[in-house]
DNA sequence: ACAACTGCTTGCAAAATGCATACGGAAAGG
DNA sequence: CCTTTCCGTATGCATTTTGCAAGCAGTTGT
């Protein structure tokens, strides 16, 4: 059942588990966006993942421990998708994609200024998001600063500005 | 010809120049390896990559901008693949692969040990080697640090200890 | 002269992706 | 209640991508 692993290097690992079209989107729309249900993440898709494609890769990512669920008690067919630790540790590794597709991929100015954002905070602010990560996925306490709150507020002032 | 651009989010606008299974795999080998030749490419790849989707990749990456290439005045068959700028810029990208697969994959050990340098070294570290890079693909100066040199100094250590 | 090597292509099978539609059950609105 | 909408998927099917083996015309080393 498990596909062989081509080779022992990190890189080809990571590609391995995150790499392909839709696996690091997923993530990043429940990271950023605080997506945390199926048909949240089907609907309010940037980029327009297909349904099947979308239930596949969250039962991947389930199955490889990044993400993890749970019932919603407010609603008896909802399914809460949580990050787990390893997801959260990939802030800089998206931070690092932002700020590379931000330099030399046409992205536009709106959708910009997170990764910006997250690129001049540095380690510093990727450690708080983490830390906001796992207060909201993993139950941990709450930190003082709210990062998403910084992100999402940039957003909305390049959307009117 | 064009292939439509599904969001303009940088970190989509990534994926979709480098989210494949082999991309990134051939910059590395460039990078890491200083593999500069097709064959070289080929015959030496760690994960085995079939030489049709070698040449499609190649080809694609000179599109991108990504990679350029040139005639080798030692051998009239042979193309000289260089990095370009912002495949040198994806340094810290693969920086941040490299860590985290290292934590959650099962890498192996020799194949870890640049990583773990490359992630203690930190940016300045980073800088260092997009400096080398810089005097290898691009013709610019040599600088002092050798940090190729350090990584397969560090390798071989491991693969002998 | 000849074998080995150069970058790359071709044919073809297998797998992944994309899209529309369907599903049984649960919730929401009248 | 009763109908409509919403829930997280599954299915069928066409298209695209990948993977493997073999081949090719020209160049190089012996």
């Amino acid at each position: 059942m498990d596909k062989p692993i081509r080779s022992g290097c990190p890189i080809n690992l990571t590609l391995e588990t995150l790499g392909d079209r839709w696996s690091l989107i997923v993530i990043r729309d429940i990271m950023f966006g605080n997506r945390r249900h199926y048909r949240d993440l089907l609907n309010n898709s940037e980029e327009g993942i297909a349904s099947n494609i979308l239930a596949d890769r969250l039962r991947k990512l389930v199955e490889a421990g990044l993400l993890s669920t749970s019932p919603d008690p407010a609603h008896k067919q909802k399914t809460v998708y949580s990050l787990a630790e390893p997801a959260i540790q990939l802030v800089p590794l998206l931070a690092q994609m932002g700020a590379w597709g931000r330099r030399f991929t046409p992205a536009t100015r709106e959708l910009s200024i997170r990764a910006q954002l997250l690129e001049e905070g540095g380690p510093q602010m990727w450690a708080a998001f983490m830390a906001e990560l796992r207060s909201l996925h993993l139950g941990a306490e709450a930190p003082d600063r709210s990062v998403i709150r910084e992100l999402t507020d940039a957003y909305l002032a390049a959307l009117s500005g």
